[in-house]
RNA sequence: GGGGACGUAGUUCAGUUGGUUAGAACGCCGGCCUGUCACGUCGGAGGUCGCGGGUUCGAGCCCCGUCGUCCCCGCCA
């Protein structure tokens, strides 16, 4: 990298990309810029394979035609940034590559610029390496040259017109609401902003703009989406960040089918913009009660076929619970090794698995008989073991039943291909709990969040029963991964009072944190419901990737840290003492 | 907060029961080479075995601690 003489761009223009060049465009003078992908040095003759995000170009120098410039050829090391221009020459029969498709012409160059020299890269830029996440996110910049980075990013910004295409097709308005907002109770931690201005006050980044998009609706704005960043302060997972992207949405005078009516088509496009097969609308609707008989889980991997249950008088067996037969189809019986590993974990859920035997001929084949299983179907047969607390028992065991159900279908699916990426299987689970018991603070919390209706019928037992109500909320689901959850809001101050009652939050209370919804709500509310979408998400399965981090381009790790800033990190004393701030302790 | 996997050259990995100077491939540097396309060929450099401590005559390998990355539980209206 030392005394190389370096190049102005000056006012040199790109005639060409390096994925544009055909064998009819042979003859033609030609100017490329991009960065040096592989260089073959044959001695009298140089080949480079220059590249950018539309393909790969081969150039050619001569020493015999042009010495100087293949003088400087020889000089360039990988990742070079150049610009060259010669003329295009089709390539003679025998030298033409098949594997790239300009392969069947290369420029001969007569000119070159070196725009910049790159030293060497932390890792090959081949995908045929798996280089370690902590190194690639280092060296983010380096990692998203990669070809399989660009397609990501490329198709998250596909998706992204897509969603904007169909949205304003169907008359939405895109609007945009505050990062820096008021911190509210029940949901998500928060992650705080102090104020400069007013000491010991403080911001909140939004988890997301659901109060905003409500008020909009006030504002008769009737069709509003935005495609908007979120920020939740909980432990990372391979499907969620600190910050995310949800496409959100909400509409006036909706019914639930109204939202579902905007949705399927959105979803649709989006496949077919990934080159996927578009999945056929109406998706499937199954209820939360549903959900959790079937698959003891609110987000059914429809892939694999649902549990059965069935009673069973089994000797000495006592159980307030059904049996529950966990099917995978055509894998055959599992090993005497994997029965007893399979046993360990249905332990651990408070099940007991039972041993296909002479003792239990009867009941395998009444499991075998009530799920239709087919003769090569790998059957389990599970039950209730040991002691029961919570506050809907057949709920709980049910996703303990599901945990086990999933646990054992990851354990063969990649032997026996049972997951196929591509399979697309769109649910919407609708008709979930208003509340859900929460142990810590011995209350009921919201399930959805605490501005969802609750279905008229229900209304009356808001106060009475709690638990037995169900809300006017649904989530899409994906081959097992919440894609995204909405509801039709209370549009009612007298209904959003009683609901705040239910939660325990005193009017004082309610006023303090929600007075400006509960006010805008007396100001000619229209019903108004919505849904939001994890875009992140949804564009990791249209990618086949297994984290969210594949299609974020600068990614945090699981503890929160960006390894290529390096943050987060210490704010300086200065700062600090302009935010009124004093650190409990000094690390 | 809890459980698990991993950490050796720039990268991906190997490293036997604890025993000589820690290896390979790719990459990198230098030489040769006029039709390569994962060019070829000859030569070379490159290591805090994550870090700290312990056991031992001797530790990449065993033990304890710690840091980092990943996965899961809790958490995620």
């Amino acid at each position: 990298m030392d005394n190389l003489q370096l190049d102005f761009l000056g006012d040199l223009k790109r005639t060409h990309t390096c994925g544009d060049l055909r064998a009819s465009d042979a003859g033609k003078r030609a100017l490329v810029m991009g960065w040096v992908h592989r260089r073959r040095d044959l001695g009298g003759v140089i080949f480079i394979h220059l590249r950018d995000r539309y393909g790969v170009t081969q150039l050619v120098f001569h020493e015999n035609v042009a010495p100087e410039v293949h003088a400087r050829a020889e000089a360039l090391g990988g990742e070079y940034v150049i610009a060259a221009e010669g003329v295009v020459e089709a390539r003679s029969a025998e030298t033409i590559n098949p594997a790239i498709p300009t392969g069947e012409v290369e420029i001969a160059v007569s000119r070159i610029w070196i725009l910049n020299e790159s030293r060497v890269p932390p890792f090959p830029l081949e995908e045929t390496v798996d280089v370690k996440e902590d190194v690639r996110l280092k060296y983010r910049y380096v990692d998203l040259r990669r070809p399989h980075m660009q397609r990501n990013i490329l198709m998250r910004s596909k998706v992204s017109l897509a969603v904007r295409e169909v949205l304003y097709g169907l008359g939405f308005l895109e609007i945009e609401t505050p990062f820096m907002t008021k911190s509210t109770p029940e949901g998500a931690r928060d992650f705080l902003v102090p104020s400069r201005v007013q000491h010991g006050m403080f911001y909140a980044l939004p988890q997301s703009p659901q109060i905003f998009k409500q008020l909009l609706m006030v504002s008769g704005f009737d069709k509003y989406f935005q495609i908007v960043r979120c920020f939740r302060d909980e432990d990372l997972r391979a499907d969620r960040q600190y910050e995310f992207t949800q496409i959100d949405l909400e509409m006036s005078f909706p019914q639930q089918e109204t939202i579902f009516g905007v949705i399927e088509p959105l979803v649709q496009k989006v496949c077919e913009t990934a080159g996927h097969p578009v999945p056929a609308a109406p998706f499937q609707r199954m209820s939360y009660a549903d959900a959790i008989r079937l698959y003891g889980i609110d987000k059914p991997d429809l892939r694999l076929p649902p549990m059965t249950s069935f009673e069973f008088e089994f000797q000495g067996f006592q159980t307030p619970m059904p049996f529950v037969a966990i099917r995978i189809p055509g894998i055959g019986k599992p090993s005497r090794k994997e029965r007893d590993e399979l046993k360990l974990i249905a332990q651990e859920k408070s099940l007991v698995m039972f041993d296909e035997g002479s003792k239990t001929e009867a009941m395998y084949a009444a499991a075998r008989e009530k799920s239709g299983a087919a003769a090569d179907d790998m059957i389990l047969v599970v039950a209730h073991t040991g002691p029961m607390r919570s506050w809907r028992p057949e709920e709980a065991f049910y996703q303990s039943c599901g945990q086990f159900r999933l646990h054992v279908g990851q354990k063969f699916a990649e032997r026996h291909k049972l997951l196929d990426p591509h399979n697309f299987k769109f649910l919407w689970v609708v008709d979930f709990p208003m509340f859900e018991w929460d142990d810590e603070e011995n209350r009921w919390a919201a399930a959805h969040h605490p501005f969802t209706s609750v279905h008229d019928e229900d209304l009356k037992r808001l106060t009475s029963d709690p638990g037995a109500c169900r809300a006017k909320s649904y989530d899409l689901v994906l081959n097992g991964t919440e894609l995204g959850s909405g509801s039709i809001r209370i549009h009612r101050k007298d209904v959003q009072a009683k609901v705040f009652a239910a939660l325990g939050f005193s009017d004082e209370d309610a006023r303090k944190k929600f007075g400006y919804l509960l006010e805008g709500l007396e100001y000619g509310a229209p019903p108004h419901g919505g849904i939001a979408l994890g875009l992140d998400r949804l564009v990791m399965i249209m990618a086949g990737e297994s984290s969210i981090r594949e299609v974020i381009p600068f990614p945090k790790t699981a503890r929160g840290t960006d390894l290529m800033s390096d943050c987060p990190s210490p704010a300086n004393e200065r700062t600090l003492r302009e935010l009124g701030i004093k650190l409990a302790s000094k690390v």
